[in-house]
DNA sequence: TTATGATTTAAACGAACGTATGAATTATCA
DNA sequence: TGATAATTCATACGTTCGTTTAAATCATAA
């Protein structure tokens, strides 16, 4: 194992990884094509990193290490400066995924490709990742999840608990960019050849989401009564 | 090559693939696991569907070609019901979403496992299965994206493209059910250990997405100007 | 019953996979 | 400079992968 960490070698190989992962996926992208792709030899991923699992895991402890504590920060900002009144539920929509959404940017903090990875990941099914995500975003979810119960008081947990998911879908699938079902048609192309698509889809994204989680509440419709 | 089908096999081959890709995704899932699951032989995948691709083909075809014809249906009905006037917003996401998510209690058109499938396959990196979904979808998706342009004549096109995008992200992650970041709490608990989760979640997802789809439009900030 | 084609079967193919090994090389510092 | 540890390297291991083959079995109908 090592002791003195050769950081070159490290991040050739993290690099490869997250472009690789994102492109062809977990089960997808073999430890040849990583080395290959980083220039190192075959046997550096597991003398750095120990096995493929634990190279992924430290490809998103990178990136979600920073993401999630800032998220933290800008929380406690808002919390702090809004003192005993409540956060606006868009100001915390913008601190989760706004703070997300702006990595894009940040080329040191992996961009767009791992905007693109994190999307994707976020359904993969593959278990042991899922674990590690869970586990990875406990802390974080919890508190902005607490933070919206008391920024919507009038609405049920569980419906905001869902629409949490739901805006956590929308962001997913928009990052991910996969665009499986998307076909190009005369009013997509002129929709969309502009360099700042991302610039301009952020706003649209959190427009979106404010919408969404403003949204009526449903009532269910009771077995035997006649809910509205 | 099969001039006359057995359908025992080929079907207890499909169910058992549905089942293993929902579960592992298409590249964690091995023949040998799908034949085995299935009770056949190895062969029989290559005898009777020509390839492991061919096979995952065959599994989305099997559902998607009823869906995406219902949705024709149900949609040449509402126009047809409207006459001259536009379809309302909201029909027109039933129409579309609603007929994906009734199939949860259909089991006999694959149920919450195809669901589930279809929602992880929809941010699926690998290549070939993105190009058949955007073949199969093509014609569905051009004739609601059109329908919803009629319906919002207000609205600019490329912003319902979008939000078509963002409804989209959100129905995939919620019937992915990965709940890849969902860590269990207490509130948890309380919110979803009925019976009901689906359909409960079911009218929640479609006021989310109308929410989502009616918000107000975003101004977008000019390099030099003072958009609001 | 027998001939014919459809289907199933066991076995094997070469390729690619993640991982491990031990020697060669490089860096570190007394 | 020489000893020690860290890193790189070529190579190989055992397994599993998707696919193919040819023989065996089954179903159908003349």
């Amino acid at each position: 194992m090592a002791e003195t960490r050769n950081n070159v070698t490290r991040e050739r190989i993290l690099d490869a990884a997250e472009r690789l992962f994102m492109a062809h996926g977990y089960e997808g992208t073999s430890m040849r094509q990583i080395t290959g792709e980083a220039n190192v030899n075959l046997a550096a991923v597991n003398y750095h990193f120990g096995s493929k699992e634990a190279l992924m895991q430290e490809v998103f402890r990178r990136r979600l290490d920073w993401l999630n504590e800032e998220r933290m920060r800008v929380l406690d900002r808002l919390e702090r400066e809004a003192g005993d009144q409540p956060v606006k539920p868009s100001a915390i929509v913008d601190a989760f995924f706004g703070t997300l959404l702006r990595m894009a940017d940040d080329e040191q903090r992996g961009g767009m490709t791992f905007l693109r990875l994190l999307g994707r990941t976020l359904t993969e099914p593959t278990e042991f990742i899922r674990a590690f995500l869970a586990h990875e975003y406990k802390e974080v979810m919890d508190r902005y999840k607490g933070a919206l119960f008391r920024a919507l008081p009038e609405v049920p947990k569980a419906e905001i608990v869902w629409r949490f998911h739901f805006m956590l879908g929308a962001t997913s699938y928009a990052i991910a960019g996969t665009d499986a079902l998307r076909v190009v048609t005369d009013w997509q192309i002129e929709a969309e050849d502009s360099v700042d698509r991302l610039d301009r889809m952020v706003p649209r994204l959190m427009a979106f989401l404010i919408g969404g989680l403003r949204a009526p509440i449903p009532q269910f419709r009771e077995p035997s009564g006649e809910g509205g």
